[in-house]
DNA sequence: ATGGCCGGTGGAACCGGA
């Protein structure tokens, strides 16, 4: 079962892409994030036509993820729990399944720009960055009851993380950046030590592999990116791995995200 | 971070993104 992550920036920007990118690469699950659209609007028969099963989390404007599949999906749940009162829909989950039923969870995590700080360097309430460290504590305890579950399961999609310095073309740049702060990369490696496997750096090693280039600049003709789309995998999950690799030449087609899909292969 | 961007909103500039 091949399951790619992919911030398309746009599902009315994208359709034209998006809807190449799915007949040739054949994902038979796609988690999309920035959709930005509300479920409404969202072209649900068009994707259907093309033999996805379609799931929805959107909003007005903003942010906004999706599940496209090919497999039967069951227990479609939206939102990220522990924040009632949180407007911003950037998480949904579903199980699909195949002949090894998967808990897949979709995930745009909030970028964090800018940081504010009070004097002692603690977030300043209610602004971005404190934003993305408390939802990154809601992602820690939604990510502890998966792997009590112990069910195989994924959570995937733009992180907002930049884990090493060898993840970004030029890691000077992005040092004290909410990217790549020393608090954003404490509060992904805490869940990875619960027990999840990043599927990428399970498989490959070294610079110079990136998943964003922004569209300023010339970034992708000098390969200056990041890497901030990932897979954290459940111990029962990483058993299933056959595979990780980022699909990097999207970058380069016509009206590109400034993301690239990234793929594991599961035996499931 | 930057070389000169992109998408959405609403109907012109502005916001958000990374």
């Amino acid at each position: 079962m091949k399951i790619a992550t992919f911030n398309i920036n746009g599902v009315k920007a994208r359709i034209g892409a998006l809807s190449d990118w799915l007949a040739a690469s054949k994902p038979d699950v796609a988690l999309l994030q920035e959709i930005k659209s509300i479920d409404e609007n969202f072209p649900r028969e068009h994707f259907e036509d093309m033999g996805y099963i379609v799931e929805t989390h959107g909003q007005k404007g903003f942010n906004g993820v999706a599940i496209l599949s090919k497999i039967p999906l069951e227990d479609v749940t939206r939102g990220l729990p522990g924040d009632e009162d949180d407007p911003q829909a950037r998480w949904i989950e579903a199980t699909v399944m195949g002949d090894t039923p998967v808990r897949v969870c979709g995930l745009y995590l909030p970028n964090g720009n800018p940081v504010t700080l009070n004097d002692d360097g603690s977030p300043v309430e209610g602004g971005k960055y404190a934003y993305k460290l408390n939802w990154m504590e809601r992602l820690y305890q939604r990510a502890q009851h998966l792997l009590n579950d112990e069910m195989p399961a994924l959570m995937a999609g733009d992180y907002n993380i930049i884990p090493q310095p060898e993840d970004a073309k030029r890691p000077e740049a992005w040092r004290e950046d909410a990217l790549h702060r020393l608090p954003s990369r404490a509060a992904f490696r805490r869940i990875q030590n619960l027990g999840f496997t990043e599927a990428f750096r399970a498989t490959t090693l070294g610079e110079g592999h990136y998943s964003f280039w922004d569209y300023q600049a010339g970034a992708w003709e000098r390969n200056d990116g990041i890497r901030i789309d990932h897979f954290l995998l459940t111990p029962q999950c990483a058993d299933l791995l056959s595979g990780c690799w980022i699909e990097s030449e999207v970058r380069g087609r016509e009206k590109p995200s400034d993301h690239v899909p990234v793929w594991v292969d599961l035996a499931a």
